[in-house]
DNA sequence: GTGAAAGCGCTAACAA
DNA sequence: TTGTTAGCGCTTTCAC
């Protein structure tokens, strides 16, 4: 038994195939009656379109691409989970890329999944925006997590939040902050940067900025004894990742958080929380940020123009920060 | 400028579009200097061949199908990753599936993308076997992490690692030890019961079992009291973020890891690399686990018969296990 | 070694 | 409201 086609439903009703292929893609052009009937022969014989021979047909897949950089980054996962779940709402399928935080090796992926796929989405990649462009080109396609002129965005905007957190530490008598700064090619990174370096503007405080760093958990880690000699008391890790690293490294030399040293990090990642004691931090709202990029990219499939989407993280008071011994 | 197809490079060289075709699929069948005037004309263009098209001539979609029952668990992403690479050098995509926990959704991906893949890689499904078997009748299919008649399948045995893991701390002088189950339709969690069943059948050794849990880190968390109760001093967790959550329900009743009790998991994901003090665990070859998924799937796929795999899991001893104080 | 032609399953005019 | 027809881009006999 074979999978069945439109024209093994038609020929058991009598039918044209055109008219069961109307059921399902323009079920208001069919006769109700002959409808229902071939919806539940359908079900019968369990019938699934083919989607290529349907994607052939109308130059469409429905197949969106998601590009990571990394899905090892508990960034991504929640990411993931959002966009394959708001693409089954639209009946689409994803297909994912992860490009190991190679550029090159995403240069290639994108190439090769092009044709197969509707339009991509396309969170924080590593490629220079000129080289995207030429890549993309022609394709609908969202980017996430960045801003970038001719592309539709979504990004997180932890401003407010990371400023709270900075009023918060302050409050508890801090004075003298580290900031960890994230990839130097990384929009996040520089705009959270640029959130703390903001709100560092006054007379009493003064902030010691370190990196940039790739942003892993070995370079939190190595930065620790940095951090001790530069004797600021709260640290801003540019992610949760390196927030666990600097506490592993302080740990080390023999620190403790938030003991000796508050450490404040960036995402709220799935370790942030599962961390003893769990990590202050700015959450992201990783489900709309997924089901918003789904939509825009539905909006441009449908050759509308999609307006910019700017989202905005929260700040979760946890275990690493304590007032200033 | 459209994508290019066999068509436009054919009539661009003064061939047949069979011809393009055959240098592509069939490249020993062309002669050599107009295969290569193909080939290099076609990068010149960009071409890529149309899946969907060629799907529908071979019936083969190129695609392979991965199913998780949760992303967002930080033991899947290293496997996505391992087995997106090692179906890309087989020249395939991957498609992503999470079920997110619920098994109505995996039977309705299943169904769903059933017709877009050539084969289908299940880790770990929360599917009854036998509703799995009908839902994938003549699907080449492997199974990850769960032994399945019928199926193709590659696991990771714990067995060994647990219990040196159990000698370790047994010489560290831990006589009663607790164990958290993990979910019990999980193949993983009954095969790690059995093996620290088996090794604590000495006299001098006292094993509370508790749960089954979902394996969740809120189920390690508050199941910390009842670990307390019992008097044990040494638990095996079912896996890392069981034991995270341990951790975290001890530190809620004022208890330290490891100076009051010992913890020890299974898997090592990031998180238990990522945390301070490290969780001693038993570490899963994911990539090799992925990649072998994926050779098995291949096999089957040129209708070749399939060995089933067992890898072996490795002791890593690390922070959150201490001698008996 | 190469070309012509049929067909994979579906959609989308166009007719009826 | 339904059927007929012509492709979509590729592979694959079958001739040449």
């Amino acid at each position: 038994m074979k999978q069945a086609t439109i024209y093994s439903i038609a020929s058991d009703l009598g039918v044209s195939a055109s008219t069961v292929s109307r059921a399902f893609s323009r079920p208001d052009l069919v006769k109700q009656s002959v409808r229902e009937q071939i919806l539940k022969k359908a079900e019968e014989v369990g019938y699934q379109p083919n989607r290529a021979a349907r994607g052939l047909a109308t130059g469409r897949t429905g197949v969106y691409g998601l590009l990571v950089p990394d899905i090892t980054n508990p960034f991504f996962p929640p990411l993931i989970r959002a966009v394959q779940r708001a693409a089954a709402e639209r009946d689409a399928e994803m297909l994912l890329i992860d490009s190991e935080r190679s550029s090159s090796r995403e240069s290639d992926l994108i190439q090769r999944i092009r044709p197969q796929v509707d339009g991509m989405i396309l969170a924080s990649p590593r490629l220079p925006s000129q080289r995207i462009k030429t890549l993309l080109s022609g394709m609908p396609s969202v980017v996430v997590n960045r801003t970038m002129r001719g592309f539709a965005t979504v990004v997180c905007d932890n401003t407010t939040a990371l400023q709270s957190a900075a009023d918060h530490l302050y409050e508890l008598g801090h004075r003298r902050f580290a900031l960890l700064r994230g990839p130097s090619a990384s929009w996040a990174a520089e705009r959270r940067a640029r959130a703390i370096r903001e709100w560092s503007g006054r007379d009493d405080v003064e902030l010691i900025e370190l990196g940039p760093f790739e942003a892993q958990f070995a370079d939190g880690r190595s930065a620790a004894s940095r951090i001790v000699d530069s004797g600021a008391t709260a640290v801003f890790a540019f992610d949760d990742l390196m927030a666990a690293g600097v506490i592993a490294g302080l740990s080390d030399i023999g620190e403790h958080v938030p003991r000796d040293r508050s450490i404040v990090g960036c995402d709220d990642v799935l370790l942030a929380r599962t961390m003893t004691p769990s990590l202050t931090t700015v959450t992201a709202p990783l489900d709309l940020l997924g089901a918003s990029a789904v939509e825009l990219l539905s909006l441009l499939l449908a050759g509308q123009t999609a307006r910019d989407i700017v989202l905005e993280g929260e700040l979760a008071l946890r275990g690493t920060v304590a007032p200033l011994g």
